[in-house]
DNA sequence: TCAATATTTATATCGGGAATAAATATCGAC
DNA sequence: GTCGATATTTATTCCCGATATAAATATTGA
């Protein structure tokens, strides 16, 4: 059975380790917290610990990753015949209305506990492009015209860009976000961001800064 | 005297550091070589190697470093009423044609050691990752116009754009060299993904992908 | 209840990196 | 060239993330 005793309390332990850990992140830091303590307050071994999670950020950061993969989702999803630009534009839009969390616009408190860590840890930054290149790189899959054969230069540029928008519009919510500004204070803002964003992609940038 | 014996020798040592590890790299992967052995090697004590390179990763990443700030630049340096992109395409075409090492296009043995290096190195990959974004950042500081207040979104979405076409051009480049062709073979489709990618960004990507 | 399987655990070890203070080398001024 | 100020290197110690191994324990389906 997929759904025994096992699955749950495996779900369980690793509720338990994000939850204590994130605690005492908060209270002392990323840094000052080691995960021998982290373990020890779960009341579960530190290779334990490790096989929950591959690296001590990754106990942040699991909610932000499941989300790799969204980028190629929609690229996939699109209505047939939509550009690929105006599939995103859409997507985005709609998730800024639900103050999707993975668009940065939404001020829920444990949320913001999270980006705040994430903000002040140099390492778990990096993580998250780690995360944006594997977005790319599924994009990339995605869009991969066949026709074009096994290298599509041109999908490989367009996964580029259209990632790139994805994670700065994303980039500038939540900066406002971790700023103490409201979901709802932000939300025109971050709605003339990204259709200033898809209109630049869109119309391309050629005539920009010929100061 | 800003050019006295101390400064003579702390090069000497860091090339001597930078030489003796990437010897050992190559012979048995960055993994399996500590600090300690290099230092050892190098004759000095390992404190001091880290008092040369902040992390491990550097002490092969050091030359590429040196080329963060080359988008800011070319955006500094645009001759007057050039719009940025296509001052970023002919900057990229001057190198390309110089075979400078930034482009990748250049299959000079030490540099080739390099790049399979950090190919096979997740970690130095990641690192490159940070250098992008600090490129990006100086490219938002040279774009940003003062007029739009101190958060130009619209500088933020063209830096982010060119410099993703940039690490794009070059990743593909460097691919190729990795693979194994040599960089007079790669030129020609180098100079057309270039033009392709600038083309894309000048005029848009709005109608692209419209299956 | 039992045997097969998955998971957790204890234990040992490695290596990167920071902190400290002591030793050494280089500097510019005389 | 000598000397004191300043940089640099060094030895030493320590912390902690991460991996490997094998033993112990829990869960499973029969």
């Amino acid at each position: 059975m997929s759904d025994g005793l096992r699955e749950r309390k495996k779900l369980q332990t690793r509720r338990a380790i994000s939850g204590v850990a994130l605690e005492l992140f908060r209270e002392r830091g990323f840094d000052n917290v080691s995960v021998a303590e982290i373990a020890a307050k779960a009341g579960i071994s530190k290779m334990t610990v490790f096989n929950y999670f591959p690296a001590k950020e990754d106990i942040v950061l699991g909610p932000l990753e499941e989300h790799v993969g969204d980028p190629a989702a929609i690229a996939e999803g699109k209505a047939p015949g939509e550009p690929v630009v105006a599939a995103f534009r859409r997507a985005f839009l709609e998730r800024l209305e639900g103050r999707a969390p993975e668009t940065g616009l939404n001020d829920d408190p444990a949320l913001l506990q999270v980006l705040n860590l994430i903000s002040e840890t140099p390492p778990m930054v990096v993580r998250i492009f780690g995360f944006r290149h594997r977005s790319e790189q599924l994009l990339v899959e995605a869009l991969r015209d066949p026709a074009a054969g096994p290298h599509d230069l041109r999908a490989r540029l367009v996964a580029g860009h259209l990632t790139g928008l994805w994670y700065t519009l994303q980039g500038e919510n939540v900066r406002r976000i971790i700023g103490g500004e409201r979901a709802g204070e932000v939300y025109p803002d971050a709605v003339a961001a990204a259709n200033l964003g898809f209109d630049l992609l869109a119309d391309g940038i050629g005539d920009y800064g010929a100061w």
